[in-house]
DNA sequence: CATGATCCATCTCTCTCAGCGATGGGGTGT
DNA sequence: ACACCCCATCGCTGAGAGAGATGGATCATG
């Protein structure tokens, strides 16, 4: 059994048919059948049963398709282990929140392709949710993401930690006013950010409910709806400080309760931290981002 | 990459060479160069230093290395996965101490090769420290010895709990009475053996020190040096019926303490559970012997 | 029921590439 | 100086992977 024959099965696996994995392959189906017939063959047991509309994982397939799911994951991992040594090169995926791109990530992420030229880094964003399974499905070597995150497979690492504040219409003096608000809306960067349950929760225990949802795609968009008194939002205080001083919005602090959340980095416990990821995370260490402002 | 040139890979950094690689491969020197000299320039580093005695790993082999042994010892287990159909088959090699063997594995091991006649039982018996590398080094698959193991890569389970007794010629009377022997030695079935730590404590407890030892290698032998005189052994209660009945050595039982002497199944933590293992686990469970018993 | 589409198995042909054997150069110990 | 051991390289050969064509089976559709 090789390798390259578990990257056949995984792609039949994927594509439930000879026939569709060996475009995925870039080959054609008969080699597809062929490699395949072999790998069964050596393991004397059918892999796949064969019907009419393709085919499908046979018990003894099943049992082999994790392996061969590792096997590929751990390959590439070698060839990333064996080229890396110690100077960060090569790609570099991270994901992040928007919140937090925008908050922290900016001066990092330029002093970083700075430092390191031979490293292509990309940043993808997206909810807690999203990012996660990103990291988990290995389309991301890791995120910065909203904690706490307990998974099996994850290993995290506090990295910010931020006050969250309410932003209101400049007319709403206090966030117990919005109870009888009776056409009260949330406005939010993204469905399913991270900063929404949370906002629910604050609004509930004020007597606030059956609220609907905006959602913006951008900070400014938001500022601007929540000036026009079209609803509220909830974001870390580091990001207010302009649309605030403007007079624009009410910023409303909350108690360190509500408001402390804290951001965390997390990647894949079964991974190598690669020394392009070691780097980076060094740089988005608070004290040392802390002493680099000084 | 593939798993094949790692094979190579991990051959020549085992072997130091790539010619001693290549007997060892039962290949030619010409391949096991010419693979390594792909792998390098796939890689884009060198993986071994050339010189006159052969070769060496560089940093960036040495990253490498233990990948190869990962991914290999993966490939293997993915083939044993998708064969294991449930039904137990195939090589099941086990380790265990010898005394455990005799006391308690013998009934267990002949019903197991009856049940199940598709697999292949080897049983290797030897001391707890060189089971424990045994496992670790994947040369069995588990192993039944004296506990508790602490390794981060094992994962144990206990299995029986015995209750060890002190033996001596019939003229002593009682395990005090050895502190002024001068004479005393300790008799052992292996050196390292497990239970040898364990007896040095005992004397010692009790004034005895400056003993010699002796090693033999049957427990016949063990019992003949004692009722001769020669010295004294500490063996589990359960193999010492006949001899006692006999009167030809004495027995001592020692406090709880000192008697309760735990026998676990230690495998490595990163391996799946065979078929055949889980059915022999099944099988040598206490309770399981208890009814089976009845 | 006929037709077309889809999917897998099998066959043949081609050609790459792994493996083999031989040779050569470099270094080491005697 | 010599024998020895090690690795690099070259040409050759054959197994085997890949490409393409064909055929049988099944299913949807009108």
């Amino acid at each position: 059994m090789d390798a390259s024959d578990l990257r056949v099965f995984e792609a039949v696996a994927r594509c439930g048919g000879m026939s569709r994995a060996a475009a995925d392959l870039n080959t054609v189906q008969s080699n597809v059948t062929a490699r395949i017939r072999g790998l069964e063959d050596e393991l004397g047991e059918p892999l796949f049963r064969r019907h009419s509309r393709g085919v499908d994982l046979t018990d003894a397939g099943a049992r082999l398709l994790p392996y061969a799911h590792r096997i590929a994951a751990l390959l590439g991992e070698a060839a990333a282990a064996a080229r890396d040594d110690g100077t960060p090169r090569g790609a570099l995926v991270l994901g992040s929140l928007e919140t937090t791109a925008a908050l922290h990530l900016s001066p990092v992420l330029a002093g970083y392709a700075r430092a390191f030229p031979g490293v292509d880094l990309t940043l993808r964003t997206g909810t807690t949710a999203e990012m996660v399974a990103a990291v988990l499905a290995r389309r991301v070597e890791g995120a910065f993401v909203c904690g706490p995150v307990a998974h099996p497979d994850l290993v995290g690492q506090p990295v910010f930690r931020e006050r969250l504040a309410l932003l209101t219409a400049p007319s709403v003096h206090s966030p117990e006013a919005l109870a009888d608000r009776r056409d009260l809306r949330i406005v939010v960067l993204r469905a399913g950010c991270s900063y929404r349950q949370r906002l629910e929760a604050i609004l509930a225990a004020r007597g606030a409910v059956g609220y609907r949802m905006l959602e913006f795609g951008t900070l400014e968009a938001i500022f601007g709806a929540v000036a026009a008194g079209l609803g509220v939002t909830l974001l870390p205080r580091g990001l207010i400080g302009p649309v605030w001083q403007d007079g624009r919005v009410a910023v409303h602090d909350l108690p360190a309760a509500e408001a402390a959340v804290e951001t965390v980095f997390v990647r894949r416990a079964d991974t190598r931290l690669s020394s392009a990821l070691a780097a980076f995370l060094e740089r988005a260490r608070p004290e040392r981002r802390a002493a680099a402002a000084e």
